[in-house]
DNA sequence: TCACAATTCAAACAAACGTATGAATGAAGC
DNA sequence: GCTTCATTCATACGTTTGTTTGAATTGTGA
């Protein structure tokens, strides 16, 4: 067997595990489950992954990684650009994760739910991912956000930042729940229409007036 | 044994469940260690409760009838009073969720952990609650947002209703992530500080002006 | 075509899981 | 003091878990 089916069966592998995750969750999916649904072997997980702890890893790695790069690479084009406002730092946060989660239309919104779990996951990959990836991602946009907002104090931004995050974790793992409470007239798969919700909530939270006298 | 002390039986069970459930995660969480933690018999947790999953819907339904009663005691207050503001219905909503988590400090802040993973988790027993429990509280505030937000439609109130319950239940159920993001200096076991934050972002975001041409 | 390496496979492993059982233990009522 | 009932307990049941093994199969380079 040549390498692209060797890739072939890891990506089967992955792409069962992250549906399986998402539906399931972690600790309730079990290899057997992924390897049937992968139509793979058992023993293959542990071949190519070495253990169930390490399979996890690679699941939320092949989204995170490049969804971050993007992030940065954003965050980048715009600290080298005057003109850059508070709009398009919302969209350099929000914008890669919606795109990541909602692109991949065949499975639904599957993706976006792990994703949006990943901060609540008491899974200790999990835990680790979000110190080793997530951390040094949330540093940098919570400088380029206390630079947009100048009438803050350092922990409010901090606050705000920590809030806006919770919009989007939210708004992807929780999103079949907007669709119950709107009797269906929401469609949480509007990519665009979820950004502009997005974006103009979090936008007034974030420039809303300090709340310390300290003026 | 008399019936105060199989009330103690069951409750240290419901203690030990709820704890290692924040700290671990449900399926993650075997009836073992949880009758280990409790002093109590392997046999005695399906004596009580008949079987996992109902001991699960029992550990969330001991923290959530009692906060959503005081939500809707405090709403029907409310509505029953011309001069209530949007501040008010916020702390309506807010304050029972907060208090319920930070004033158990015993435990730190593991129940709200538990709580605020409500929404996101994929356990049978935690989705049943939300829809059996959640809901209708969740449709009674959404109308009550709408009359003190005349000048959104209808799906833009649920939108950011949606938001403001990402807020709430990302704050519980990640704060020790803002705690590091902060370098220790904020504490989110402040109930008054974090329903202040909490309630200057989220009403910034639910008065922000509608994205609808059609005023 | 042959030898080597990578991958797949069926089978088995010990450990841990939720649940069930029947005997011991305890307090309450007559 | 004896019966009755609720609770606790040690133990066992059948499954399922993640992981390992060694042989079979497949693809690659000489």
């Amino acid at each position: 067997m040549n390498e692209a089916n060797v890739r072939e069966t890891k990506d089967r592998i992955l792409d069962a595990a992250e549906a399986l995750f998402a539906k399931q969750g972690i600790e309730a999916t079990s290899l057997r489950q992924i390897t049937s649904e992968a139509k793979a072997n058992l023993a293959s997980v542990n071949y190519h992954f070495n253990s169930k702890e390490e399979l996890i890893r690679h699941v939320y790695l092949r989204r995170i990684r490049p969804m971050n790069q993007a992030r940065l690479d954003r965050l980048t084009d715009l600290e080298s650009n005057e003109a850059s406002s508070l709009d398009n730092l919302l969209d350099a946060f929000y914008e890669p994760t919606i795109e990541m989660a909602l692109d991949l239309k065949d499975k639904g919104l599957t993706v976006g739910q792990f994703m949006g779990r990943l901060y609540t996951e008491p899974n200790e990959a999990a835990q680790s991912i979000i110190t080793t990836e997530m951390g040094g991602v949330a540093r940098r946009f919570s400088a380029a956000f206390a630079r947009h907002l100048p009438h803050l104090s350092p922990t409010e931004v901090i606050w705000r930042v920590h809030f806006s995050i919770g919009i989007l974790a939210h708004t992807l793992a929780a999103a079949a729940k907007i669709q119950h409470l709107s009797d269906g007239r929401i469609n949480p798969h509007d990519k665009q229409e979820v950004l502009r919700q997005m974006k103009r909530f979090a936008r007034a939270g974030l420039t809303a007036p300090s709340l310390e006298s300290t003026t």
